[in-house]
DNA sequence: CTTGACCCTCTAGTAGGATGAGGGTTCATA
DNA sequence: TATGAACCCTCATCCTACTAGAGGGTCAAG
């Protein structure tokens, strides 16, 4: 299949697609006599791996190791979990952060659109 | 005050100091002698707005027309509400992706170290 | 033969800085 | 007077993870 349709299956974009291969996560496919893309099914699970994994969140660096750990399927578990383990404690630091980080806006009070901006609650808020 | 004094007292650093300064959301200061940005007590009132407005998650963007408000008491207080709003609807957004994410990965049960990639159940979710 | 959809490479841009090279200044101390 | 440490300067390059655009080639249908 060429590049437009393994696009649309795995739900990335094209420029997308030819970065991760740029970027040596996926091969470079063969190419047909026009010099366009041939991918198989190898290339879509691949990328659907990627795509899923971007997806949860992990950094392009995680999705490198976790690949290189799936394609040896003789490894230990336990660097996959490290990483997944690390990613976890990654979304729970975020979420602390902007749980407060609402708590503290939301604290504010409602609205104030009447007023000038010399009484506005949120340019008062930043200014101390 | 030079700017390791003014970065130590907003908390930023001194490159960040400088590169405000390009992106012209503070004035450049004057200069002393021997080429020093000597900053007085406005510079450190403005940093200290950008600063704080950083560190709840504004934009440059939403912190410069913040600060442009800010500059202009008279102005109505509707469009500092705005962006506040609009932040917080980006927050509980975040916040939503953030926690699902989380539920799902926690979905994946807990680690399973022991075992070889084969069995592994981070890299089998990430691939189906 | 042309039109439109698709594909190619290469370059540059995005946010918000961080880092480093290669220098100049200031001030206290030897 | 020299010198060393701490501070400052500009300018260029790098980072993540793409995205957009220029300028062109390919292919099938009508």
């Amino acid at each position: 299949m060429k590049i437009g349709e393994i696009a649309k299956r795995t739900g990335l974009k094209i420029e997308t697609v030819r970065f991760y291969e740029a970027e040596g996560l996926v091969s470079p496919p063969l190419r047909s006599g026009g010099n366009y893309r041939l991918y198989d099914r190898s290339h879509l699970d691949r990328l659907s791996f990627i795509k899923r994994s971007r997806d949860l969140g992990f950094s392009l660096d995680q999705v490198r190791a976790l690949l290189r750990l799936a394609d040896d399927p003789q490894e230990s578990c336990a660097e996959a979990d490290t990483i997944a383990a690390v990613h976890i404690a990654e979304i729970d630091r975020k979420l602390a952060d902007l749980t407060a980080l609402r708590a503290e806006i939301a604290h504010w009070g409602g609205t104030c659109t009447v007023g000038t901006v010399a009484e506005c609650r949120v340019i008062d808020a930043l200014s101390h």
